[in-house]
DNA sequence: GTCTATAGGGCGATAGAC
DNA sequence: GTCTATCGCCCTATAGAC
């Protein structure tokens, strides 16, 4: 056995949560999570650059998960490309439901990590929109595809969470059948 | 003439997005702010919550012009609704439009400022299906119309600032005419 | 690992308007 | 007298610099 436990980057991400979930995010400092962990601040600001990063850990890896999806995706349709690309997703989100839950409660009630979660969409939206763009859809119609893909996961995901049964990929085909009627009746 | 120049809150948000845009946003300081009005950093707390809200006071109006705008709409369908909510506030816009613009270089190369942004406009689509779903819309769709309804604002809104000569209105319109032509060929 | 600047909150004091 | 705007000084946590 080392020095140190090993795996200090993914204790302290289980220990934020935990303490997000306990006592609230802003009631939470820095110094709380590190001691509990064992390691000292500066510590937990070398594996995140913020005290909310802490939390978006996997959204890289949905991001490139999606890009992936996009780019394979054989549709006819640039939103459609989205939406299966999203509703491929599936296991990703369903495997770690429990936590993906109890992580949205957090985020929802602190206007803080709801920011930083709704810059994180963003900036995947202005992902998709550069791989539309390179498979020859027009940037304004890259643009609008890709954030209405991203409005159509971001409901699903809502409806996800909030439904202890339901799988993610129904959600994001039950939205996408929602935006569908939505539009067509307009 | 009394003991303090007048209008303090509206000299502290000019001088804040001339500073802003002179040396960045992280470059100034709430003190550098607060000495080019000659009051203290504490009063610059006064009036505004953080550093960032400086430059967020007309969203409110928004959000209660847009509010009344789906109240009184009388299109059948709810994104509809919200869509003519938006292209009626083309005077709320076009009068500064200069203003704006400029607000939204330094919006756009600022993350922290991004984040503060899709909050708002997150906010604004909470408000917005609150309202649909006072009008009797069930409230999934109310969320999904209200959300779409923001994402054509958000893109519309790009395009006005881009394009010098174009109304507000008018980018409302077209881009709500790209989602029509996205979905229905989806 | 230590040191420091900045954000942002608490609270009582003060100066003028009414 | 009250009300309101501002100040001054104290504090802590974040986050970046050295």
């Amino acid at each position: 056995m080392g020095r140190w436990e090993p795996d200090a980057r993914g204790r302290l991400q289980r220990a934020a949560l935990d303490l997000y979930v306990e006592r609230g995010f802003d009631e939470t400092t820095v110094q709380d999570i590190a001691d509990r962990v064992g390691v000292t601040e500066r510590t937990f600001f070398r594996y995140f650059a913020d005290k909310r990063e802490v939390l978006f850990d996997g959204s890289e890896r949905l991001v490139n998960g999606v890009v992936d999806g996009v780019k394979n995706a054989t549709d006819a349709m640039p939103l459609t490309r989205v939406v299966s690309a999203f509703a491929g997703m599936g296991e990703f989100f369903d495997e770690r439901k429990s936590w993906s839950a109890q992580r949205a409660r957090v985020v929802a009630a602190t206007p803080g990590l709801m920011e930083r979660e709704l810059l994180k969409l963003s900036t995947m939206g202005v992902a998709i929109a550069a791989v539309l763009e390179e498979q020859g859809v027009d940037a304004h119609e890259a643009a609008l595809a890709a954030d209405l893909g991203v409005a159509v996961f971001h409901r699903a995901f809502q409806r996800w969470v909030v439904d202890e049964s339901a799988t993610f990929s129904a959600c994001v085909r039950a939205t996408s059948d929602e935006l569908q009627a939505a539009v067509r009746k307009a």
